[in-house]
DNA sequence: CTATGAAGGACCC
DNA sequence: ATCCAGGGTCCTTCAGAG
């Protein structure tokens, strides 16, 4: 979107542009019962005082009390310490220091000051009010009537109808509709978005094949090659009509290909797009924001022109310095691009390398010149905010849910992921992350979601005896890597248990836990089992009567890993989680294990070994099973290649291994000469 | 002492 | 009556491993 929600430019900037430290103080207003973050933040103008003061104050009077809101003041909390921290080591300095630190400042603006380059001509284009602008195109009855483009929970965009009422990206429908009774949300369409900026696309790759896509509706491009080629460009290649056949032709400037872009941009999808044209990407991004909605500005390419943009530029409208940055760096009397030079003494003490060399850039007006698009995907997740969950049952299932979710997702890339984490976020909106590294990369459901129910078991247990309540959760999968042609014929532990399933009796261990197949009768959906089985609609809380016929088999815990016989039902069983979960503590169960240590043995479903390992490295030696050719190319020798085929005498892992060293035993085995 | 993984945040769209 | 998203990236901090 070209707002992040909490700030756009909907005129010229004139009357803002000089306006940071104002909002910066005045963004404490009473209205809003001194939560900054709450505010609306907004810097458009042409909205009265009046108004805002009347936004905030409904935005205001909607919130206070909701768990959301009480968080809220928790992070400012947050943010107001940090700030203070600040202040403290700000005042522990003295002017020497400062001053030693403004030369060595120096010296590395000098350093920037050489990478200046003013070759490239670099422009971001940035679609007006994306979403909602094609939801009007397509439907006309939303013109000229505030609408947005979202749920009731969350709005992603609104048009400039609504705006005049405070609503905007961000804002969650049910505020929204109190601020503007009439206001009429439509609901995301992602394919119809998708499918417009394909079109844009197609016309974007004309002037830069290295077009780099930000989002659906924003791109960098570097026009520098196009400009030359220009040159030579008769009049017909410079023309272009409307869909009337009223015809323009267009200049050989960068304003002048500019305006082409977006003239065609608007001819063959009936949208508008604004852009900005400047020699560097960050300087690119903030002048497409400058003339917005429908328009157009220019940088000129020398360092006075520069200097003067940056001048009174709010760091707040830099990409990249967000609410929390701007706080703490007006706190320190940095509001404007030019404050971040005067105070760079300071600022280099107290930030990171990175952080400081990143301000001394947006000070001097530089940013990267090279669109490159960036290389693969470094994660994929998914996740999910739902009315509140809290039996641990249900809790096991959404989470099953997400996995296999997340799982088609992967397949459809045909990525396969090393780390899986859980994220939760509990009805008070505290988020939390837990994360486990597998020894090898999978795309497995259940390799997947026994890990992830894992993490979440632990979490169950953390917060036990108090249940576990949750309004969101997700499931990530990082450390990616190409899910290659020799996994796409591995035998998956899906098709090996459902092999396997009639000759072996439990436990499977934890790769495959009672909770899958509990699941599945669930959902009507076995993972690895064709036969129907009993109490298929029967979650959370209706027991199957029809099925009197006692099958416990069905009935695997997910925090015990058992089949309790006394769960003849979901309830009973259901009863029996919570029990399990409350009243089993991790050292309980690991007593367990090594009690039972002879008998307790796990049988590989891959490689059909009997391992009489801890969990733990029953789990790590599947991972390895699971995936040949990573072994493979551990390995690369002969011993292992068809681990299938060994003898059940040969144990592929060592037999009694202290389990604290399970991650790097697997690596030493298969390294260490037999 | 350093390279790394996990957890938590900030930011962006 | 309802009561604040979901998909990413990158950076920082901390702790334990090598």
């Amino acid at each position: 979107m070209e707002e992040e929600g909490d700030e756009e430019g909907e005129e010229q900037w004139d009357q803002i542009w000089n306006q940071g430290e104002q909002d910066y103080v005045a963004a404490a207003g009473s209205n809003t019962g001194g939560l900054d973050r709450m505010a609306l933040n907004d810097n458009k103008a042409g909205m009265g005082n009046l108004d805002k003061e009347r936004i905030n104050k409904v935005i205001y009077e909607m919130s206070k009390g909701s768990k959301y809101y009480e968080n809220e003041q928790r992070k400012e909390e947050q943010v107001k310490a940090k700030i203070a921290a600040q202040h403290k080591q700000i005042q522990s300095f003295d002017a020497r220091e400062i001053e030693k630190s403004e030369l060595q400042a120096d010296a590395m603006l000098a350093a920037i000051e050489e990478m200046r380059d003013f070759s490239r001509t670099i422009v971001h284009i940035d679609m007006d009010a994306f979403y909602a602008a094609v939801e009007m195109r397509d439907n006309p009855s939303l013109k000229n009537i505030p609408m947005a483009v979202g749920g009731s929970a969350m709005l992603s965009t609104s048009n400039y109808e609504a705006r005049r009422f405070g609503v905007r990206a961000a804002m969650p429908g049910f505020i929204a509709k109190k601020l503007c009774p009439d206001l009429v949300i439509v609901p995301t369409n992602f394919d119809k978005y998708r499918q417009v900026s394909k079109d844009v696309k197609e016309i974007l790759l004309q002037y830069d094949p290295n077009m780099c896509p930000m989002s659906l509706d924003e791109a960098y491009l570097d026009i520098t090659q196009h400009l030359a080629e220009r040159k030579n460009f008769d009049a017909e290649q410079k023309t272009f009509r409307t869909a009337d056949g009223e015809q323009r032709m267009f200049g050989v400037d960068a304003e002048d290909v500019v305006q082409e872009i977006r003239f065609r941009i608007e001819v063959k999808t009936q949208l508008t797009a604004s852009a900005g044209i400047a020699p560097n990407m960050m300087l690119a991004k903030v002048c497409s924001d400058f003339n917005k909605p429908n328009g157009q500005y220019l940088i000129p390419f020398n360092r006075q022109a520069v200097m003067d943009f940056v001048k009174d530029l709010p760091v707040r409208k830099v990409c990249g310095i967000g609410r929390v940055s701007c706080s703490m760096l007006g706190a320190m009397g940095v509001v404007t691009c030019s404050d971040l030079f005067r105070k760079r003494g300071l600022l280099l003490k107290l930030y990171s390398a990175i952080s400081f060399n990143y301000f001394l850039r947006v000070s001097a007006g530089v940013g990267s010149t090279s669109v490159q698009r960036g290389d693969d995907r470094k994660s994929m997740s998914t996740e999910r905010t739902f009315a509140e969950i809290n039996r641990p049952a249900e809790l096991f299932a959404k989470c099953y849910e997400l996995c296999e979710a997340l799982v088609e997702d992967l397949k459809k890339e045909n990525l396969k992921g090393k780390t899986i984490t859980l994220k939760i976020k509990t009805i008070k909106y505290i988020v939390r992350t837990k994360a486990h590294s597998l020894l090898n990369a999978t795309q497995d459901v259940q390799l997947l979601y026994s890990t992830a129910r894992d993490l979440l078991r632990t979490e169950i247990r953390l917060c036990s005896p108090e249940p576990l309540r949750l309004r969101l959760m997700g499931v990530r999968m990082s450390n990616l890597s190409p899910a290659s042609k020799s996994s796409d014929t591995q035998i998956t532990i899906h098709q090996m248990l459902k092999k396997s399933r009639g000759e072996q009796k439990l436990p499977f261990g934890a790769v495959v836990s009672g909770a899958d197949r509990f699941l599945s009768f669930m959902e009507q959906k076995d993972p690895y089992v064709d036969e129907d089985l009993p109490g298929a609609n029967a979650f959370p809380d209706e027991v199957p009567h029809t099925s009197t016929e006692k099958d416990n088999t069905e009935f695997i815990c997910p925090v015990c890993d058992e089949h309790p016989e006394d769960c003849v039902d979901l309830r009973t069983f259901n009863e029996h989680i919570d029990l399990c979960l409350f009243h089993t503590n991790d050292e309980k169960k690991e007593e367990k294990v090594e009690e039972k240590g002879e008998d307790f043995a796990f049988k590989c479903p891959v490689c059909c070994v009997v391992l009489k390992s801890p969990l733990d490295s029953f789990n790590a030696h599947v991972d390895a099973c699971l995936n040949r050719s990573a072994i493979k190319e551990i390995l690369s020798e002969e011993s292992l290649s068809t681990p299938r085929k060994r003898s059940s005498g040969a144990s592929p892992f060592p037999a009694k291994k202290p389990k604290t060293d399970g991650r790097h035993t697997l690596l030493n085995y298969f390294k260490s000469p037999k």
